[in-house]
DNA sequence: ACTTGACCTTCCAGCGACTGGAAGCCCTAT
DNA sequence: ATAGGGCTTCCAGTCGCTGGAAGGTCAAGT
């Protein structure tokens, strides 16, 4: 398979394919001509890659998963770590989102929004206070 | 004031506010020795951008936002359409992390954390399915 | 045989919003 | 005179791609 292939069927843009390559992440083999040439386990390895990072994981994290999901002595505490740790780190910027979001609810539900310049949005920035 | 108590008044580390500047968000003057030196008006639209931030905005946005408080002929319709804009993403980007939380926290859940290799996360990766 | 166009290659730059660090000047206190 | 802290500029790095330029390769059509 080439690039166009493996990025279709990975759902990956073969740009970040390539990317993934030059940091290590797959190694796939080369024709003559300089093309590289996916195996199966290359695509594989690409759809698990393109899954764990639909659920935010880090490169990092990934590179780690990958490894763990190669390793067939893992013990899956390590695995269950890092997708808490993950998820922890997900629920705290949830929460973090959640709060800009009231707090900017309130001032948009506050502002008349009309021809006039008074806004109670311009004026909470500027004074922090409502 | 030097940018040491500027930073310490508005919260913000001294490198951000050379940013601003930078960026020209912020003009501070200049003593004789090079140092800023910063008036209150400086100070003032800092916490500003410190608020604006903090909701999330975009620096482009806090640009925008200042030149808004500072123009008197404003209309606030202008004001609430950039934060109805912006709770809009905000909204958008917390809907992608419930959906990603809860299929992470099934996946930890259904996971031992035990010595075994067994692991239903690096299933669910390998395949896409449960 | 030649050309077109799609595909592939590498390399370099840029995104956003800082952050870290190096090298060096300035000011005050001892 | 020296030590320290604060200030300056400039450059590089973060993260995960993404866009674009310049050029090689291949298959199909004329």
């Amino acid at each position: 398979m080439n690039i166009g292939d493996v990025a279709q069927r990975a759902g990956l843009p073969a740009k970040t394919i390539r990317y993934y390559e030059d940091i290590g992440l797959i190694t796939p083999l080369r024709d003559d001509n300089g093309y590289r040439r996916f195996r199966e386990s290359d695509l594989h390895k690409l759809a698990f890659l393109g899954r764990a990072r639909a659920l935010g994981f880090t490169i990092e994290d990934c590179r780690t998963l990958l490894a763990l999901y190669e390793d067939n002595t893992r013990a899956s505490a390590d695995v269950k770590d890092l997708a808490q740790a993950h998820l922890t780190k997900i629920e705290d910027k949830i929460a973090q989102l959640q709060s800009m979001r009231d707090t900017l609810s309130e001032l948009v539900h506050s502002c008349a929004g009309d021809n006039r310049p008074d806004c109670p949005i311009l004026s909470d920035l500027a004074t922090g206070e409502h």
